[in-house]
DNA sequence: TTTTGTGCTGTGGCAATACA
DNA sequence: TGTATTGCCACAGCACAAAA
């Protein structure tokens, strides 16, 4: 069970802090957690409850009728708009319960759907990077754990290797080589994914080394 | 149709306190 | 010691209903 600060809430959200309090005196929306100085503590379910919240009150609904809602209720509106009105704020915000949760099937559900509506390409332009922005402020703030970002990561990895294991589309007669790999200390692979992905369906030759590359043992491929 | 009053909501500012 | 957080009060902007 992981612990959020106020502050954490505020970045996932995008509900000032100040709002947050007045909420919880006015609607009495959630009711974190103290510390022996008064200082509140939220936890997971208090992080889905305001995230679902936060979903409805930027789709036009008043808190004082969200309030009123049961939490089923509150779901159940929060899918309808998923489905209905997928905008990408609300996504990114799908995106997160899922890493949040760990939960693959939101995940996947939100990035088909995403490929369904605007492409490939377009989700990974429009949805995933701006999502992993957000990520890397959470990351920074101390605000997700290891095992949250690593858990995404690779989901999205997945979908990546999955694209680029796919692509069938036939060389061009003057097709370039591209070497892809990422340098010594540089573990995150996504972006080079992507490239790798971009550069082969574009009918270009790639050779992939992947992360972490002495970029001495380039030189010798290079000649090769 | 326009004006007025009321309630709802979010935000600014302040002082006190906790924390790093 | 600077920053973050708390609780509180005040106020502006907006929506809506009632009255003129």
């Amino acid at each position: 069970m992981s612990s959020y600060s106020i502050k954490d809430l505020e970045g996932f959200t995008g509900i000032k802090a100040h709002t947050l309090r007045i909420w919880e005196k006015r609607y009495h929306v959630l009711k974190p957690q103290r510390t022996s100085t008064n200082i509140r503590t939220y936890d997971d379910e208090d992080l889905k409850h305001i995230l679902n919240i936060s979903i409805l009150n930027r789709h036009g609904y008043r808190i004082s009728d969200i309030i009123k809602l049961s939490e089923k209720e509150i779901c159940e509106k929060v899918m309808q708009l998923s489905q209905r009105c997928a905008d990408t704020h609300s996504q990114i915000e799908n995106l997160l319960m899922a890493m949040i949760e760990m939960d693959e099937e939101i995940f996947h559900e939100s990035f088909n759907q995403s490929v369904f509506k605007s492409g490939f390409e377009d989700t990974f332009r429009y949805l995933i990077f701006p999502f992993l922005e957000r990520v890397g402020l959470l990351w920074q703030s101390g605000s997700i754990t290891p095992a949250q970002e690593h858990f995404v990561s690779n989901l999205i990895r997945q979908k990546l290797i999955v694209a680029i294991d796919s692509i069938i589309s036939p060389r061009k007669p003057d097709a370039l080589h591209f070497v892809l790999f990422l340098p010594e200390g540089e573990w995150h692979e996504i972006g080079l994914l992507f490239t790798h992905y971009l550069i082969k369906k574009w009918g270009h030759y790639t050779l992939y080394f992947g992360t972490n590359l002495p970029i001495e043992t380039i030189q010798p491929v290079l000649e090769k």
